[in-house]
DNA sequence: AAGTCAATATTTGCATGCAAAATAGATATT
DNA sequence: AATATCTATTTTGCATGCAAATATTGACTT
């Protein structure tokens, strides 16, 4: 069971597999002692792990013990937008104060790499890619705090950038949702290099919205998308 | 030493104390066994606190051993704007949709005692208002999501809607911002209740920005502003 | 059947011990 | 003087023990 070399790694990262892996539940009341046990590590480390998976959001620290986080369809579209405000900002900030050569490269590198893989239908490659250029625009913001508040809202794991819970079920869905995605990223470059920061903010913002078509459709599906364990139905 | 019943409370709060009233400068190596002595607990909480002020952006974790943070004046003015455009957004939200008749009260009433606080020159019950009133705005979007993101950028110490430090220093430039502010205030009520979600959504960001006039004046005045502790001078 | 309360069993909060890692100090080497 | 090497000291990671807090059971009452 265990993972990792030390203990702390071993809790969180296990503690946070198990959560959004759906193996455990929305609802579902975690008993430290018993994590410990199944892990085989002592309590300590465990304890650390509830405390920082609490901070990240994915947890709710009631007195006495920790409860896994469910959210409303409301709740995931509000952090997907979230995610789309916070990117916004980044990009506007970007067109405002220029991209330096370097940054703008690496985004038109990263879009041209991207468009071979769709060449390719190599869907698989995409998704991580699609989190690459994402993280790409944030930095070229050049802002530490717009970065790390940005990258924290993917922490969620229907509300990143790289979340295509319909990968699965609809790959028609998918297929289109990307090829719309890529021709977003295309506008989304362009402006920022023409230092259009209000345009980009708003075409940033609503490249987010492109996730609230897909968890829609995948909630529909019913397929047991492990990206939406932690969504409660109405 | 010991302020709180139990342990975990009391290292958290005291931790942070010591942090935002510039106790322990930014730079500072924290030494938990040292902590846990001074506040006569064991390391097993200290570390806790640790872990929690990391997530809180306040310490930087490097292996082994933390460090507290310090902030560049454009980090600062990034932090204010973050928190004005979460703000905006939970704004927008509420235009939107519509604040509710209690909501709107709500903010009507703050905006009636405040008016009645600056006819007292009662600044500093201004200042606990004033976050209060932004507290009101948030909650009027009725989405968790933004509650909480907005009032987690509330931590930075410089950065809270309640971080006036120039309190102290320029008591003519704090009661005329907090005027400008009252006037920002009235606008954005006003606002909400009439749907207009792009013009709120301009008016808060804009509004966390009187915020910046205040930081420069307070760094220009070189007094010690605990608020601005962790500012790092260039 | 549902509520109350005591008795019991779990579970947590937190201190502490100890091996391993990191840091600082001292001494030698270039 | 700067660098490297070894040693002593401090500090951390993590397991564990124990009292106090919480949850659970079940008998008893209404």
């Amino acid at each position: 069971m265990r993972m990792s070399v030390n203990a702390r790694q071993t809790a969180l990262y296990e503690l946070r597999r198990r959560i959004i892996s759906g193996e455990l539940q929305g609802g579902d009341k975690l008993r430290a002692s018993h994590l410990a046990e199944d892990m085989v590590i002592s309590r300590t480390p465990i304890s650390e792990a509830l405390l920082k998976l609490e901070a990240e959001g994915l947890l709710i620290g009631d007195k006495s013990g920790f409860t896994v986080r469910s959210f409303s369809v409301q709740e995931v579209f509000d952090a997907i937008d979230l995610r789309g405000l916070l990117e916004a900002a980044a990009a506007e900030r970007a067109a405002e104060i220029g991209a330096t050569e370097d940054h703008l490269q690496r985004l038109k590198d990263l879009l041209d790499e991207m468009d071979g893989i769709l060449e390719d239908k190599n869907l698989d490659a995409y998704e991580t890619l699609n989190e690459t250029f994402h993280v790409a625009v944030l930095h070229a913001s050049r802002s530490p705090i717009l970065i790390e508040e940005a990258m924290r809202s993917y922490r969620l794991p229907f509300a990143g950038p790289s979340a295509f819970p319909i990968k699965e079920t609809d790959h028609n869905r998918f297929h289109s949702s990307i090829l719309t995605g890529q021709e977003h990223h295309r506008l989304i470059v362009e402006a920022i290099e023409a230092r259009q920061s209000a345009r980009v903010f708003s075409l940033m913002r609503e490249h987010a919205r492109v996730a609230h078509g897909n968890v829609e459709a995948a909630l529909n599906a019913r397929h047991a998308t492990p990206q939406l364990a932690l969504v409660k139905d109405a």
